[in-house]
DNA sequence: GCGCACTATTCATTTTGAAACATAATGAAT
DNA sequence: ATTCATTATGTTTCAAAATGAATAGTGCGC
């Protein structure tokens, strides 16, 4: 008795807070490619994503959360550019523990699917 | 010491097959309301959705589960309508089950989240 | 004080996905 | 054969969201 089609869970996840989505994958990318880049507009690049996008979602991030997660630096030698503070840091860190820990518990839970 | 913003975790889950995104909730939400209605159309209604889309819906599981989730009856008495197979039923409560156990891990490892 | 490369912001345009509309086709019951 | 409520399917419309383009503001370094 072998099954012809294979089926697997998928979780997806996110950080809620009273104003509704807080932090989820996507903005975690942004985050690194924030520190990867060192500006928001070459994250935005590196993620084909439009700068008017990232830079809202920057701003929202740092709106709710307790500390801002991004400095974002204005002018100056190279115009300026953006920075993860440590509270990003964090974010990303968290986010990535706690992902593992749900995606690892959800397929030991899921072995023969069948539908 | 206590935090003036509260932070928690939300799971969405979803079985997938080989080509995408197989079963989620939206469609577990249709499969009862075709249950309980006894008809696409009704079901649609239901939840004030297109039924277009939820007939699509339809074809699509059936096409990709190994039998199919739901049985049309077309023309005759009242037009005809749809029930539920006993795989449809086996995957209601194989997702919600699935869920639950998810859901409720996700929520015993995230205690004192903080950003 | 000029240039540079970025942040910040507005506005018009495009894209895209959903919804709405229209119209057959079906088959039991009368 | 007509009726009826449904399934089945193509076409059109619409609205929301993403994108792109354009413009201004910032501040260090030369």
């Amino acid at each position: 008795m072998s099954d012809n089609k294979k089926y697997n869970v998928e979780v997806r996840l996110w950080i809620e807070e009273s104003d509704g989505p807080f932090l989820g994958i996507g903005k975690v990318w942004l985050l690194e490619n924030i520190r990867k880049t060192g500006s928001i507009t070459n994250a935005a690049k590196e993620m084909k994503m439009a700068y008017r996008q990232a830079w809202q979602l920057v701003e929202e991030m740092n709106r709710r959360a307790e500390s801002p997660l991004v400095v974002k630096l204005l002018g100056g030698k190279g115009g300026g550019g953006a920075r993860l503070t440590e509270a990003g840091e964090r974010a990303i860190a968290v986010f990535y523990e706690l992902e593992k820990r749900i995606k690892d518990f959800a397929i030991k839970e899921t072995q023969n699917l069948k539908f």
